[in-house]
Parts: C-alpha cells; sequence; structure tokens
DNA sequence: TTGTATGCGTTATCAC
DNA sequence: GTGATAACGCATACAA
C-alpha cells in the first residue's frame, strides 16, 4: 500500500484510539493465541520455573500463558483440560500429575488442539524431558566410586516416568558394578514420606548412603539421619535429584542431579507453537542433567574437589524473592 | 419453560454435542470470565502460594485464571497490564514489583477493568494484606524478651510497603523496650543480599541478633555467621518473615513470622469477584500474622518452649512434591 | 411457546 | 486503492 495510505490509517488509528477486540478476532479466526500449562503443582519450584519457561517462550512467540494447578489430583487435571476446548484455547503443555486420561487426550486432539507432554513420557507423544536414567546411572557410579556400598533407594509413585527411569539408571548402574541394592521402596515425592522411609531404612538395614528419586526426599533422608544421630556425608551419603535454585539453601549442600526444568518448559513450548503453526514433524528433546556433586556425599579419594562442590559465594539462581 | 420442552432441548444439545463457543459468548457478553494475578515472580514460594489462593476461589466463582510473572520488573509488569485490555480480561490481581504506575491503573479502571492490590499496599485501594507491623512489632519484642540487645536489621527496598511496615514494627517495638537499634541496612530481599549486608555486620557491629525483613534473607544471615563461626541460637540469634512450606527445611528451624499468603490470595480474588459482580463497597481485609518461635533464636528463659518450636514430625505444609 | 431478526467487532471477498 | 457486504456463533428482543 502507499505509504500516504498507511500514515492516514495510522493517524486514525491513535485518534480514536482503536484497540482492535480480541474477542471478534478469535470468533472469526478460530485462534484465541491463548496456551495452557497445565501442572501437578505450581507451589513447587521445579514445575514453576517450568512454567517460567514456558511463558517466557510463549510470549516471544505471541502466545498468552494460561498457568493451570492440577494440584496433585488426576481429577482436577482432567478438569483443566476441559477448560481447553471450554475456554477455546490453542492448545497446551501438560506435565500429567501420573498416566494421563490418554482417551480424553485423542478426543481433545480430534478438537483440534494442539497437546504437548513436558518431563513424563507419555506413550504415542514426543518426549520432551531430562535423561533421566542417565543421570541415575552417573549419580549411582559417582557414590559407588567414592566408596559406598551399602546403598538404599527411595523411588517416587510407580507409573510416572521420571521415577521409574530414575531408578532403572541406578538398578543398572549397581548391576554393572557388582553391587546388590540394600533395599528399594517407594515413596510420593514428599518430604515426608523421605523422613519416614527413611527412619524405617536406616533402623532395619544400616545403609551407608540413601539415594532419593527427588531432593525433597533426599532432604528428608538427610533429617532422618540426623535425628538418630548420622551426618552426612561421614556416616551416612545422600544424594537427590532436582537442584532447583531453592534447594542450595538447605546445609549441607545437597549431591543432586540437576534436572534443567525451565529449558523443559521453553522447549516444549517451542514444539507447541512449531505444531500450532501447522508442523507435524514433530520431534521431542531430551535434555542432558548435570551432577552437582555436593557435600552431602564424601569427597572423591584423594581430596579432590568436584565443580559444584565448594560452598560459599554462589552468585544467582536464588534471583530476587518477595515480600 | 415446561419440562417437556426443556428435555427436549437438552436431547438436542447431547445429540449434537453442542459446545457453546466462548468467543462468540464473549463478543455480546463484553465479559471474558477470565482474570489475571500479575505477580513479581511466580518461582518464589510465598507468591507462588497467593497465586493459588487465587486461582482456588476464582474457579469456585466460575472465574478462569491467568498467571502473569512480571520477573520482578515493572516493564514487565506494565506490559502484563497492557495484556488485561488487549485480552479482554474482566480484572486482575495485582501484587506490584514496587510502586505500580497509578496513572495506568487509573486508565485500566476508567476503561472498566476491575483491579484488586494484594499483599502490597497502594494509596487509593483497598488493602488486603497482612498486618506487618505488628507482627515485626511482636517479633522484636520476643527476640528482646529473649534478652537479645545488640539487635540488627535487614531492611527490604525502600518503597515496598511491607518492608515499610516490617522496618515501622522493629523501630516501634525497639523505641518502646529503650533499646537502640545496632545497626538499619538495606537489602533486596534476596539470599545474598542478606549473607553480604550480614557479613559486613558481623564484622563492623557485632550484633548478637539480625533480624531480617523476609526469610530468604535471615537465611543469608544465618549462613553468614556459621561461616564466621558464630551458630544460631547461643552465638546469634537469626529472625525473619514469611514462614512458606519450605522455609520448613531449614536447619535450625528459623524463627520467622508467618504470613499467610494462600489466604491473602483467597482475599483478593473474594474482593474482585465482588467487584465484577457489581459491587462497589469495597473493603479490605488485613489477616494477623503468626510468630512462628524457631530454634535460631534462644529459647524463652526458664526452658518453655514455644508453640511451634519443636522439630521433628511436622505433618502436612509440604504438599506432594514433584519429579 | 416458538420462530425470526438483529447486533457484537473483525476480517475476507468482491466489485468498483 | 477504496468501499460495501457477508459471515463467524451467540444472546436478546420482538413478533407470531
Amino acid at each position: 500500500m502507499r505509504p500516504e495510505t498507511r500514515e492516514k490509517i495510522l493517524r486514525a488509528i491513535a485518534e480514536l484510539n482503536f484497540t482492535p477486540e480480541r474477542a471478534a478476532q478469535r470468533l472469526r479466526a478460530k485462534a484465541s493465541h491463548v496456551v495452557a500449562v497445565i501442572l501437578p503443582d505450581i507451589a513447587n519450584p521445579f514445575f514453576s520455573l517450568l512454567a517460567r519457561g514456558v511463558e517466557s517462550l510463549a510470549a516471544e512467540r505471541g502466545y498468552c500463558t494460561l498457568i493451570c494447578d492440577s494440584d496433585n489430583s488426576c481429577e482436577k487435571e482432567l478438569q483443566n483440560l476441559n477448560l481447553l476446548s471450554t475456554e477455546g484455547l490453542d492448545g497446551a503443555v501438560l506435565v500429567p500429575v501420573s498416566s494421563p486420561d490418554r482417551a480424553r487426550l485423542q478426543r481433545l486432539a480430534q478438537e483440534g488442539l494442539k497437546i504437548v507432554i513436558a518431563d513424563r513420557r507419555v506413550q504415542g507423544y514426543p518426549e520432551i524431558g531430562a535423561a533421566n536414567a542417565e543421570g541415575s546411572y552417573e549419580l549411582t557410579s559417582y557414590l559407588l566410586m567414592l566408596g559406598y556400598r551399602r546403598v538404599g533407594y527411595l523411588a517416587g509413585p510407580t507409573g510416572v516416568s521420571t521415577a521409574e527411569d530414575r531408578l532403572a539408571g541406578f538398578e543398572e548402574s549397581m548391576t554393572v558394578h557388582g553391587v546388590t541394592p540394600l533395599a528399594i521402596v517407594r515413596g510420593d515425592f514428599t518430604y515426608e514420606s523421605g523422613r519416614r522411609l527413611s527412619l524405617k531404612m536406616l533402623r532395619e538395614k544400616e545403609p551407608d548412603a540413601i539415594i532419593a528419586a527427588n531432593d525433597l526426599m533426599a532432604i528428608g533422608a538427610l533429617r532422618a539421619g540426623e535425628s538418630r544421630g548420622l551426618l552426612a556425608p561421614g556416616d551416612i551419603g545422600v544424594a537427590g535429584f532436582d537442584h532447583v535454585p531453592w534447594t542450595q539453601l538447605i546445609v549441607p549442600e545437597l549431591t543432586s542431579v540437576r534436572i534443567p526444568s525451565f529449558e523443559i518448559g521453553q522447549e516444549a513450548m517451542a514444539l507447541l507453537a512449531k505444531q500450532l503453526g501447522g508442523a507435524s514433524d514433530v520431534a521431542g528433546k531430551v535434555f542432558a542433567t548435570e551432577l552437582v556433586r555436593g557435600a552431602t556425599t564424601r569427597r572423591v579419594r584423594g581430596g579432590k574437589t568436584g565443580t559444584s562442590g565448594t560452598r560459599g559465594h554462589r552468585q544467582g539462581g536464588l534471583g530476587r524473592s518477595h515480600a
């Protein structure tokens, strides 16, 4: 169009302070440019970081993000999924509470809704998550290398892929190194379950190390040990998974496998945007994990220090906080 | 209408699996039934709890909640506010980063958008928050009662009402008890600022107690003390504000003033719903705080134990977490 | 009780 | 380059 015409239009827009009405645009376009991220618990730092990852990329791509909390309930998760069609959203990044309702997902897909699953694996959907098994293998091998032998494992809930993968990685490393697991018990990813199960294990099995499927349970193990006079890393080694910024406030610093939740969120949203753009060659992505050698496990023989092993002037990571 | 007619309609709805299209409804109703909660940082447990409070009540009232993260940036906050009119939302619960753009808020109000401010006080808006000054007064008095005298204070940023109120409560209690503050310095609510300022204070002033304007800074003080060989509660008393569930993982258990963030979120949403319903007699609400007597301050003389002072079997509060 | 017409604000299309 | 018109799906108001 002619620049002069263009100018005239822009001037008119400014004069009448015209704002296009989204509702009308949606009505015609049959697209809302709003996506949701549905997750088990927004109050969990791991997930809120993931949500921020989704949101950051969504904003970049011109999408608005709706954060939906399933409150760890499959029923609420279903309600949230229903919101998708009800509210006329374009799609969603879903972190399922456990195994999601496959039939419901199919029906939503038939309605034209794009859904990307993040962090946890679900059959038939591209995987966007971390290399949990590999990270777990590395962690376990590290503890064995440090000399721990009577190793107990606090697993996560059955059926949750992250929990299963981490357990598998643990078992494989133990097998490869010819060590038999002292005990394997199932928790539910809460601090309380970690503490309770650890107390029992400490009483009955006398482990010299406990690996937990997430940091919260690992902290439970740490405190359980302390309450029985067992201090890490000397009396007992403790390690977990996640390494969100907040766990850095724990003393002693936890040995842990970092799962890049922010990046997982970003990647999931990137994939969703691609699908919304009409792409169908959806490929997942599995992020590498990072072993953080903390102070809840012994130092390597010979006194070498791990990369992140020194406490002290840790810059950043905790961001500005509240009041 | 006749029950028989009604039946016919419902059957038709079921047969054609008819779903009303929100976009069209909005277009006519000029209301989206979607509200936003805009907050400084969703990755901060204090705010994510608040967001859950908002969301829980919103769902109850038939509203959909959009969680917007300002990333502690006034600019992003403004963008989020603009989203309100852009996306055609009905209103928002706003937790401002610092002093919000009053003019912008006014303009949004003129557009018919209802905005409720939560946690932090802004002139001209009903206050929905906690009794920060009173809680701070109580906390300070408690420390003085325990015998601490050389008390330093880590304040929050200037201009943030919660920070100012807590500082005022501290100063008043000190004055009333005839004790002069050892030092008052300003931090920015981060762990790092708490640690850095505490190190300086410990070196220069030799305090026997440090009160911080939030838990994160208090934890910084705790760690700063430890790094100089000063252990709480004997060598130095430490206390803060917030007491979100996650701080319970810190050892030793922090003495802290609990701010009911979930309830604040709920109340803010309740007010918003009222306003959206056409009410104009908007009255705020100020929640009482709760003094949590932890292990980072001395026990009361005579060996009595505070209500929450015993560690150990703390049930709940941490909810299920992740993987 | 039922049917029909109209408008909400955009955008796409077509004739000018 | 411009202007008019239809259609998106729903809610309402009015007529039959």
